[in-house]
DNA sequence: ACCTGGAACTAAACGGTGTTCCGTCCCGTA
DNA sequence: TACGGGACGGAACACCGTTTAGTTCCAGGT
């Protein structure tokens, strides 16, 4: 609609993904943009208006690293994307992350706008159609795919926020290795014991090495 | 030590408790202690060193929730117990359970204390010997107890966070159902083949109608 | 060409915040 | 009785979100 709403907006991202939260004042933001405070306020209703649109672009960045796994060829390869797509996603952008899971209270609201909350329930589904589809595969166990995704999103989310946190003294790297090993010990007690064989088998012919360990 | 600094601190815990982090001021916190706000930096350096102490006895209510695990018979009870400990906790305090695993920055300093960070891995210390002690009595899989304790850690923070933040649509009792029902399908994957198949002869004793479905 | 309306802006101000500086009071001790 | 020091209050600084009122400027209609 309006091109200076749109600057404000960008503005408002780099300020935040540079600064944080906190850094995201009405008087920087309009000081950055050449203008005084009070003028944002013909474009934007208050501050959480600008916040609440920041999440807003959150949401969009994060739909669209996570919906590149439809481009998978099969139910399994989407499921295997999505879940690299989700932790690339919290690691390289952890400000952006954050913003997602991020309380109303945080943004000094009491309730997130329908809108976001819609966006959020939209990546929920995304990850129960994923659930779904390998379990049609023979992949998943059978069972209610939305409980079975709720466990996979609480474990994912967990570990990328205790390691945001800094309650895991591991770098990138070692978070990394035990994000994977850890979702694919979950997963191997998710998966159809076929499956879970099969898995097994892959792992040895990839670590021949340590399979004696 | 001084009488003062533990009136101060009495006040920010009712404050935060009843209003958020928001709601801790040094201007509201002395006039509730009746003084003015210039007069609470004789008892505290900052708003920072008073947020961290909050932080503190949020540790210190949570780790007796905990402990009272160990008052369980057997490596299975002592387990069962930690975990109903932890859910009663997070979502009896909600507050206080947000705090305990809150980001430095929104406390408005880079690192977190080292004696907080301590705590944290005191916690972290418990959960490790919860698991060491069922692996030894043939309950839990072999492997690195540390690694096991990171993946049932980040699944039940991760579950609360996601519920604490309003990313499920549930009331509080459906929550504890779908946090039992997904803890339980987690254990059962981490858990001995013997182990696993007592447990499921267990949930058919107790659910007999549903044992068909 | 003139007037008008409205959009976009500024300056000033209000009440809030964390924090510092300085003066004051009071109490225990020498 | 004098002094030192801890505890406090008042005023102030720099920041914050937001509101109000006044200014500028430009497009459109007569």
């Amino acid at each position: 609609m309006s091109d200076q709403r749109d600057k404000i907006l960008a503005c408002a991202c780099d300020l935040y993904l540079s600064e944080g939260l906190e850094g995201v004042s009405m008087r920087e933001l309009a000081r950055r943009l050449g203008v005084t405070a009070p003028a944002l306020y013909r474009h934007y209703e208050s501050r959480e208006h600008v916040l609440a649109d920041v999440v807003r672009s959150a949401y969009r960045e994060f739909a669209a690293s996570l919906y590149r796994a439809l481009e998978g060829g099969t139910p399994r390869e989407r499921l295997v994307r999505a879940g690299e797509g989700y932790l690339d996603f919290a690691l390289r952008h952890p400000r952006w992350y954050q913003l997602l899971f991020i309380s109303p209270e945080q943004l000094g609201i009491p309730r997130l706008p329908d809108d976001i909350e819609a966006m959020g329930c939209a990546v929920h589904q995304f990850w129960v159609d994923r659930v779904r589809e390998c379990q049609d595969a023979g992949i998943l166990r059978a069972g209610d795919p939305r409980e079975v995704s709720l466990t996979m999103w609480g474990h994912a989310h967990g570990l990328v926020s205790l390691y945001h946190n800094g309650h895991f003294r591991m770098d990138e790297a070692a978070f990394r290795r035990e994000f994977l090993r850890s979702a694919g010990a979950m997963m191997t007690g998710l998966s159809t014991p076929e499956f879970a064989t099969r898995l097994r088998e892959e792992f040895a012919a990839d670590h021949p090495v340590e399979a004696h360990g």
